[in-house]
DNA sequence: TGCAGTATGATTTTT
DNA sequence: TCATACTGCA
């Protein structure tokens, strides 16, 4: 029910000063209203939100208005990027709608009940429809790396991997898989337009694939792609699309140019004619698609309705200083194509973004550490100060230099604590517990014992395959004499986990205390990852259920990880590294970019088609886009390259980017760190002559 | 059969 | 540089 009903078609009434609508620009305002009339649905939106452009703050306002207007907050579903990109709209609609609740005690304690990633949300409503479909509801879910495993499983058993010539390997395998099922596009096409070198092996790819999918069912198993493809198969059944799609009013999607083909039919699916569907997102910052997103979902969006849907788009940025956009809006304007649009702000700054050239990424580490503690010391606190970069494995120099001098840093994307062996094994019995059937963690779990190989695993494995009580058949299993000791005692876990005493999550603990000597036994460091291992417990307990724990964890890893044990408290001070990619969305007072090299921002591995190049250009407008008041690019002139093995020649004189050309060299301060003394040369002079010593030595013989 | 030592080859970004 | 695959030995 309406409170303060819009009539459609009027204009709004002018707004009490007091209105959260107030705060809102006339583009926004339009946004957020959008056929906000009562119980009647509203027709799709399209916003196109510029970066800064308070994109969050509109989606945030829209839900709460359409909530204030009658909305059942149950029936909105709101889809994210990312599980905290979800926690944050979720905190912002529920602090705008304690302001309006002024006497509506119903909008004071309404809570989202709907908001994440597309994976979580279909691991969600798989669950509860798995029985409609004949899958188990207690499935367990498979995060990449166990999916390459059972890939490579069962690409042993088709006898794939022994065929004389290369056959691909169980990464790049699991990468086809799943291009071609978030594409929606048919096995040759992605291997003709993203994997060339693989088109000979089509045939065993499809056998591969299939014998793959049988393995995950009869494992009850799923991956991340099928969270999407099972979801969209029951949306693609008319009957159950009908149900689930009427489940929900409103159905809202955050940073949509980075959805795929297989996000967006799902979408479709529930709300075939649009109406309550609204989408956001920025064709600039689409960087996902290696991961299959294509920007054409939101280019396309409009035209796929009738009437059309309505778009508004926003222009005005409310986080950068005009200098910071002027450079990104230089950035972005070069590329190839792209709606025209251009960020503008009032936020005047004489301070233009910093082009820094240091000698090599030693010198860039200093020089970033000495700008973060004098911006420190100037009031602005490290975690209002990000250093960017491409690859995750770009920060380790700056790493140890921020240790050497006991600067607390956090760092996002790259090496997760999960994928840590110690971890993964502790999981793997945990999920081998919760689901018997799942290969790859029996697999793994039964290889931690000593005198116990692929062989023996395989065959015990086997032995379990088709038995109705597990643990009986354990009992009975063979294992070479080697493996006896540890047999009893992992016979001894499975009894203690089948207690009924043994309740979640004390029984992490008991794993925990199984695992121990096999860690002392397996690595060097047993005491450092045994921290890891008391931490995850810690983890642990903050979830109700082994079930919910697992599969949260598996999509929603903890993204963060910092040099000591453990991620610092939430109250302490400290400088955020992040990957470009897990940048996203976010903004800081301070932004460092490393490595504004050629051969890193574009990476060398991502310069084989133009429209990679392209979205290497975006990804650099992403990483610009950051910065509210400070940005200084780092370019170093030697840099170090892991690629192009052998010669021993790992150092390379790179240029800087090629999307700063010099033709944009007035929309940045040069400057030359560190300073040089007055009598010696400069820091970015090219390289030194090469005084001829080498072959003096040798004419020494001659 | 399991394991250790050696050769080879790929190498980003993430739910 | 690191991870995986393969070979040869116990």
């Amino acid at each position: 029910m309406s409170e303060t009903a819009v009539v459609p078609g009027q204009q709004p009434p002018a707004l009490p000063p007091s209105s959260y609508l107030s705060r809102l620009n006339p583009e926004q305002r339009r946004a957020v209203e959008h056929d906000v009339a009562g119980d009647a649905c509203a027709g799709p939106l399209l916003v196109i939100a510029g970066a800064g452009s308070g994109k969050t703050n509109v989606l945030a306002h829209r839900v709460a208005h359409l909530v204030a207007h009658g909305a059942d907050p149950a029936a909105i579903l709101l889809l994210t990027f990312s599980r905290r990109a979800a926690d944050e709209m979720v905190r912002r609609v529920e602090r705008i709608l304690r302001q309006v609740a002024a006497g509506r005690p119903r909008l004071a304690g309404a809570k989202l009940a709907w908001a994440g990633t597309f994976h979580s949300i279909g691991a969600r409503l798989l669950r509860e429809y798995a029985p409609r479909i004949g899958l188990d509801p207690a499935f367990t879910i498979h995060d990449r790396e166990d999916s390459a495993d059972l890939l490579n499983l069962v690409r042993h058993e088709l006898g794939l991997a022994d065929t004389g010539k290369r056959f691909p390997r169980k990464n790049t395998c699991l990468a086809i898989y799943s291009a071609a099922v978030n594409t929606l596009a048919p096995l040759g096409d992605v291997l003709q337009r993203r994997y060339p070198w693989c088109v000979e092996w089509e045939d065993e790819l499809k056998r591969l694939f299939l014998a793959y999918v049988e393995a995950k069912q009869a494992q009850h198993v799923l991956d991340y792609d099928d969270l999407l493809l099972y979801w969209g198969q029951i949306a693609g059944e008319p009957t159950l699309a009908r149900e689930m799609g009427a489940r929900f009013s409103h159905i809202l999607v955050d940073e949509y140019q980075d959805t795929n083909a297989l996000q967006a039919s799902i979408v479709r699916a529930l709300k075939p004619d649009g109406r309550g569907v609204t989408v956001v997102g920025d064709d600039a910052q689409s960087i996902y698609a290696f991961r299959g997103a294509t920007v054409r979902n939101i280019l396309d969006f409009p035209g796929q309705f009738a009437p059309p849907a309505r778009v508004v788009t926003l222009e005005r940025n409310y986080r950068s200083t005009q200098p910071i956009l002027a450079a990104a809006n230089g950035v972005i304007a070069r590329a190839s194509e792209g709606y025209a649009k251009s960020l503008w702000s009032e936020r005047e700054s004489s301070e233009r973004p910093q082009l820094v050239s240091v000698r090599d990424e030693a010198d860039q580490a200093a020089f970033v550490v000495e700008e973060v503690l004098a911006r420190r010391e100037a009031g602005i606190a490290l975690k209002a100060q990000a250093v960017l970069f491409r690859a995750a494995q770009h920060s380790a120099t700056l790493e140890i230099e921020l240790n050497r001098r006991q600067v607390p840093f956090v760092k996002f994307g790259g090496l997760k604590f999960l994928e840590a062996a110690h971890i993964k094994d502790v999981l793997a019995v945990l999920r081998w517990h919760e689901n018997p059937r799942d290969r790859v963690a029996g697999f793994r779990v039964l290889q931690l014992m000593p005198g116990i190989g692929p062989k023996t695993a395989g065959q015990v494995l086997d032995g379990l395959a088709q038995v109705h009580d597990v643990r009986m058949a354990l009992q009975e299993a063979r294992v070479p004499p080697a493996a006896a000791h540890a047999w009893d005692d992992f016979l001894g876990l499975v009894a203690a986990l089948a207690q009924p005493g043994a309740t979640w999550p004390a029984e992490l603990e008991t794993i925990g205390s199984w695992y121990a000597p096999h860690l002392e036994r397996l690595y060097d460091d047993a005491a450092v990852r045994q921290g890891d291992i008391s931490q995850l417990e810690q983890i642990a307990r903050t979830y109700p259920s082994r079930q919910r724990f697992l599969t949260e964890l598996t999509l929603d890893p903890p993204d963060a990880t910092s040099d000591e044990a453990g991620v610092p408290l939430r109250d302490e001070d400290y400088l955020i590294l992040s990957t470009i990619h897990s940048a996203k969305g976010q903004e800081w007072a301070a932004v460092y970019l490393l490595n504004a090299v050629d051969g890193c921002i574009p990476s060398d591995l991502a310069t084989g088609s133009p429209q990679e190049i392209e979205e290497e250009r975006r990804l650099l407008y992403v990483a610009l886009t950051r910065a509210k008041d400070h940005l200084q690019v780092v370019v170093p002139q030697r840099f170090y390259v892991t690629q192009q093995s052998g010669y021993g020649d790992r150092h390379v004189y790179a240029g800087r980017t090629r999307f700063i050309p010099p033709g944009m060299s007035e929309l940045f301060d040069a400057r030359v760190w560190p300073v040089r003394a007055t009598e010696t040369a400069p820091a970015c002079a090219p390289p030194p002559e090469v005084v001829e010593v080498l072959s003096r030595m040798k004419a020494m013989w001659r």
